[in-house]
DNA sequence: TAAGTAGTTGCAATCCGTTCGCAAGTGGCT
DNA sequence: AGCCACTTGCGAACGGATTGCAACTACTTA
């Protein structure tokens, strides 16, 4: 497994196997959080390194970050990006729908505007069953 | 014309009106674009004012902001938001595409999961046709 | 297996966009 | 004309992200 990181040229370094396992278990998750759940095994880490080794996580192509709202990004590994992202605005809630749901939408857009969209970096915002209930 | 702010409540300062005029003249617009061009006919007028009414012309409907991308808002006049935003992520470019465009996607999201989705709220992030092409 | 080197880390300072508290100013009602 | 609530400008402060630098360390090579 450490050989995925290896394989890419990156030096193998405990506190960027720790950022790419939490990104993995977290799902979407923004720096700071995964700093939190690194720093439960290794406790020193600076939020600059989580940045840095995200980024670099990032140009190799294991992660992705997206956004979801507000302003910061949020990361995920790049496998798991299957699906885009329903924010509601009224509750912030992240709901997920699979890639396909937006096929016809891509492939629209791909052939008006040769504009090859990528779904997954941005949410998809609007208001969540729940919200328009209790509207 | 000025009544439009007052037949909401708001009060008629010369900040206000400039701040809504700067907004419908340029489009998509950030704050500090909005200050500058503001500036022009009211060079005192502070950044943390622009932000304060184009918070309160929001909450009246007067204008609205979308996520374009990085992480800044940018502002349009309301009854200018009948297009979705279509950004480049290798250059940068905004470019526009008719809300019909969507339209089956969102009733497909609405019929699917209950969601009603606000397609102009965040940007349709992809690669434009110039930058597709150079590759 | 030891040494050299480039990549990586921690830290502190810094940046940017945005928000806040406060005192002074001003729009709109009477 | 006068009052009051709303609005403004200013400066401070904020939070998230980025940077420069010196110390450290993973990997290479001999």
């Amino acid at each position: 497994m450490p050989d995925e990181l290896r394989d890419r040229g990156l030096r193998l370094t405990p506190q960027r196997e720790l950022v790419l396992a939490a990104v993995r278990e977290l799902g979407h998750a923004v720096p700071e959080e995964i700093a939190e759940l690194v720093r439960l095994k290794h406790p020193g880490i600076n939020l600059s390194t989580v940045y840095r080794n995200l980024e670099t996580l990032e140009n190799v192509g294991l992660v992705i970050h997206s956004h979801l709202g507000h302003g910061g990004a949020t990361y995920h590994a790049a496998d798991d990006i299957n699906h885009l992202h329903l924010v509601c605005g009224k509750c912030g809630s992240v709901g997920e729908a699979p890639i396909e749901t937006a096929a016809q939408f891509v492939n629209t857009i791909a052939d008006d505007y040769s504009f090859k969209t990528d779904v997954t970096h941005f949410a998809i915002h609007g208001t969540c069953s729940r919200c328009l209930e209790t509207l």
